[in-house]
RNA sequence: GGUACCAUGGCCGAGUGGCUAGGCAGCGGUCUGCAAAACCGUGUACAGCAGUUCGACUCUGCUUGGUACCUCCA
């Protein structure tokens, strides 16, 4: 089938074409966690949003290199450049080594990461790890005139640039409103403009986490690890560029800055940025202190929630919302969520079982098509989930003998089920509840074979009596026309 | 204050100038010893006002409400 992928390109504002600078080859490149806290909902969106992008890509045969960054330095306080590295901050409280901070965190993210199936990046950098090529870039942009040093510190002169580039042209901001309308911020003294942004950093005495530089000890400054990882990885000029939305100004703006005057081109032809997670209408963030961790949401450990909620819960309602919109999370959603993820998977369970006819009454094709057509368009994982649904409608009818499918479009049927559930949207298949242990599945094996005897005798006493103390249990029997089953929970 | 974006039925959430999104809940039915589960069927909603148009939820303007970014953030 012919695919012909478009996404939404935020640097001109349309959907384009996706044609690569190389192909087969696809570069990638999209800002990971600063592990500094527990990964919360929001890593999780961006996670599964480009994971999506990731699948979709391999799906299409493309060879794909996919960089995702930890950053593990630079990242100052609130309180801007008179603040400390928020890592070194982290660690001063808790008396442990910055490192220690961050290699608790990344496997913390890392652990959430492999429950939500998001797949591995090719490559993950830590920004830690490439300070020498960060010093370099800011000797490079030093040596162009369009930065200057100040107390130990260096900064990028945006109004220099701005003379001969177009600051702001991923963000659509206006340098004159940026100058006029930036708020008052402290530690202005060493900018000779408040809209220049920190390139190198002069570290003070306390600050733990320092290294040589031309300038003095100090750090790199907020967006130099992204500008230095992904050229040294993907080369001055990739694919694709991706992130949150609220990396988009400055972050993203600056790594344009900073790459188009080492490299005199923008570094990336494609941005892609998801938007946030919304709890009760507001973005839900770490420095909000409205962020509920991944880790809550798998052991239902928060106030706000009801209940645990499956890994594999919180992708489907990810991925039943298109990436470009904000999505409010809520119970009711979630638990939405989780009733249509069964139905989707008991459907695919289903089609093993089901029986082939000589004609088919349904247009398997024509499903199949509705679904890519809908990915191909910017990644429209609802439409496509939805045109899933209309698959396990046929599935469901085909098993009650009211449409019939042959055997070629049963096995089509299959592969695209397959192909898009698992590989694609990156779900996982249900399991079976209780299969790691073998004695409980002996004990239920004589228990439901003792129900079932007593079924047939008519013992409905017994039969209802064993059902009721099970289900006090937590386990609980679904009868249906080829015996009962049994599982663990609802 | 500046810049973007959004406003859809009980909830979540797509989309389009005229034709069914989808999921969950609800309701009706099938199945069942009963029940649960499962399955099938079922909803004409698109903030307000004005305009463009043969026709607007979809385009334009205004109003109201909301969000994001401008400061570390997925």
């Amino acid at each position: 089938m012919q695919h012909n992928l478009f996404i939404y390109n935020t640097l001109s504002r349309t959907k384009e074409s996706f044609q690569p600078l190389h192909p087969p080859h696809v570069g990638m490149y999209v800002c990971g966690p600063t592990v500094y806290g527990e990964p919360h909902l929001g890593h999780a969106r961006s996670a599964i949003t480009f994971d999506l992008l990731f699948r979709y890509l391999l799906f299409l045969e493309y060879k794909v290199r996919y960089v995702r960054n930890i950053t593990d330095v630079g990242h100052l306080e609130n309180d801007a450049d008179e603040g400390e590295d928020k890592i070194a901050k982290k660690a001063r409280l808790e008396e442990l080594e910055p490192m220690e901070v961050v290699q608790h965190y990344t496997n913390s993210y890392h652990a959430m990461m492999d429950k939500l199936n998001v797949s591995k990046p090719s490559i993950e950098p830590h920004a830690s790890g490439h300070i020498m090529e960060q010093i370099e870039m800011i000797q490079q942009i030093l040596d162009a005139g369009f930065a200057y040093e100040s107390n130990g510190s260096v900064y990028f002169d945006v109004e220099k640039y701005s003379q001969s580039h177009k600051y702001g042209i991923l963000s659509g901001r206006i340098l004159e409103d940026l100058i006029d309308n930036t708020r008052t911020l402290d530690g202005q003294n060493e900018k000779r403009r408040n809209v220049d942004f920190a390139l190198w950093k002069n570290a003070q005495p306390e600050h733990i986490m320092r290294w040589k530089s031309p300038w003095g000890a100090g750090f790199p400054g907020w967006h130099m690890e992204c500008s230095a990882m992904s050229c040294k990885y993907l080369g001055e000029v990739f694919d694709i560029h991706g992130g949150g939305m609220d990396l988009l100004f400055p972050h993203h703006e600056a790594e344009i800055a900073q790459s188009t005057v080492c490299h005199h081109k923008i570094p990336a032809k494609y941005w892609m940025h998801n938007n946030m997670i919304t709890l009760s209408g507001q973005k839900m963030g770490k420095s909000l202190g409205n962020a509920i961790t991944l880790e809550q949401f798998f052991t239902g450990n928060h106030p706000l929630l009801e209940k645990a909620y499956h890994p594999m819960t919180i992708r489907f309602f990810m991925l039943q919302a298109h990436y470009r919109s904000p999505l409010d999370f809520s119970n009711e959603a979630l638990q939405a969520a989780e009733k249509g993820l069964q139905r989707l998977l008991k459907a695919v369970e289903l089609l093993d079982k089901l029986k082939s006819s000589e004609t088919s009454s349904v247009n398997v094709g024509e499903i199949e098509k509705a679904v890519f057509e809908a990915l191909d368009d910017d990644l429209n994982s609802p439409i496509a989930i939805a045109n899933l649904f209309e698959a396990v409608r046929t599935i469901n009818l085909v098993q009650e003998n009211k449409e019939t499918l042959t055997e070629a479009d049963l096995q089509r049927l299959k592969d695209m089920m397959h192909g898009v559930l698992f590989d694609i949207l990156g779900l996982l298949p249900a399991t079976s509840s209780a299969g790691d242990n073998q004695l409980v599945e002996k004990l239920m094996a004589l228990i439901m074979e003792i129900r079932a005897n007593a079924r047939t005798n008519k013992d409905w006493a017994t039969s209802d009596l064993l059902r009721d103390k099970l289900a006090a249990s937590g386990i609980s029997i679904k009868d249906t026309k080829d015996g009962a089953t049994w599982e663990v929970g609802s």
